[in-house]
DNA sequence: TGTCGTTTTCCTGGTT
DNA sequence: AAACCAGGAAAACGAC
């Protein structure tokens, strides 16, 4: 059940653009919503745990900014800490970007003392969790869901290619980081730690995972492993039937397929059950060039991902275009998304003018007059 | 259930 | 040669 953890970090890269604070039913605060509660306004009695507050139930890397202050406000309150020298400014942020949080860069915002002893209860709580979730022993539907989540995350993690991957599970709470860095950054060590064997001209991470990692990730014959693709390509029986790379790998020359897209789920079975369990009728989420937009009005979450070339024409370009198409794919529940398909959708966007093309650019791109949100006066970054 | 809009997938050919 | 760009074609898929 580790790989639930590399679900919630991807899931989390995904939060931290599109947050939806779903945890606020466990709060035990006094304080009204809308602005952070003072420490003076926040209780701790009032849950299940009597000296401690709810964010003790949860991973710290699913607190809400509200559970992040709870947080803060019981070690301040156990260390008899004097509140007044807090910079609440300091307590504004969430579990991820906590999470993300260095023992320096904790000990230099609260201080030597309380900052250690935060750090501390954050890299405990983190461990605590990163065993929970390998040793509870979860309801029918928790597992459900967690396995809709592990196959909508991460379905290449089943079959045989998974076992470096749990490493960076476990490891990741720990990277070491300061202020500026945040989740994307997992996405910005993949290409390091990958070898790219596909031959299409795109290395996709996902790609790189399929061909560079070896080991079986879930027992064979579990559940899980049966059940573990509402996208069949990237079960080991599946994978070959709809995978271009593979077929080539596979046969030694590629065999062409109908044009058009294919259906994401070919198969019967398990997978059909799984798949059958789930919602049809997803939210509409964020275009393409929202998530773009998104990712460059973000600068703290845009961590090297892709930059502005001229802010205020809107000229923008990607530094990890393989980086930025996983994680849109990630967003879309699309573990084969590449740059080539997603620069295929931005070409689209020139007809609606929502984008412009910048002639002789690579990976260059440009709002156009039919896209907002990204202005400076329309953002306050 | 059908239609529509927005991708997604594949492809060929061109450019850097 | 690799990486990227351009755009046609067709299909998937969610929303309405």
């Amino acid at each position: 059940m580790a790989s639930s953890e590399l679900s919630l970090i991807l899931n989390n890269a995904n939060a931290n653009l599109y947050p939806s604070e779903p945890q606020s039913n466990l709060l035990s605060m006094t304080a009204p919503m809308g602005r952070p509660p003072h420490l003076s306004e926040m209780t701790f009695g009032s849950n299940n745990n009597s000296t401690m507050g709810s964010w003790d139930l949860v991973n710290p890397q699913m607190w809400t900014r509200h559970n992040v202050l709870e947080w803060i406000g019981f070690h301040v309150e156990d260390s008899r800490f004097d509140a007044s020298l807090l910079n609440m400014n300091c307590c504004d942020m969430d579990g991820i970007t906590l999470c993300t949080m260095s023992k320096e860069t904790l000990m230099s915002m609260f201080g030597s003392m309380l900052g250690e002893r935060l750090h501390h209860s954050l890299e405990t709580q983190k461990a605590r969790y990163a065993t929970d979730l390998s040793e509870t022993c979860l309801s029918e539907s928790e597992l459900d869901l967690l396995d809709d989540i592990l196959q909508n995350s991460f379905p290449f993690m089943h079959g045989p290619s998974l076992g470096p991957l749990l490493e960076t599970v476990v490891v990741q709470p720990s990277i070491p980081s300061d202020n500026s860095e945040n989740s994307y950054r997992y996405f910005d060590e993949y290409p390091n730690q990958l070898t790219p064997e596909s031959d299409h001209g795109y290395d996709s991470l996902t790609e790189s995972f399929q061909s560079s990692h070896t080991g079986s990730f879930l027992n064979p014959s579990s559940p899980e492993s049966n059940s573990s693709d509402s996208d069949p390509e990237y079960s080991e029986m599946h994978y070959s039937a709809s995978t271009k790379n593979f077929v080539k790998q596979e046969s030694g020359e590629p065999k062409k397929r109908g044009r058009g897209r294919p259906p994401k789920c070919q198969s019967e079975g398990f997978d059909h059950f799984i798949q059958s369990k789930k919602s049809k009728h997803a939210p509409r989420g964020t275009h393409l060039w929202e998530f773009i937009r998104d990712i460059l009005i973000h600068p703290e979450k845009n961590h090297g991902l892709m930059k502005w070339e001229d802010r205020r024409d809107g000229v923008f370009k990607f530094l990890k275009s393989e980086a930025v198409a996983q994680l849109w794919g990630q967003k879309k529940k699309n573990s084969s998304m590449t740059y080539e398909k997603l620069s295929r959708a931005m070409r689209y966007y020139y007809k609606r003018e929502i984008l412009e093309r910048v002639d002789g650019r690579r990976l260059v791109y440009k709002f156009g007059k039919n896209s907002t949100g990204w202005r400076i006066e329309e953002t306050r970054y």
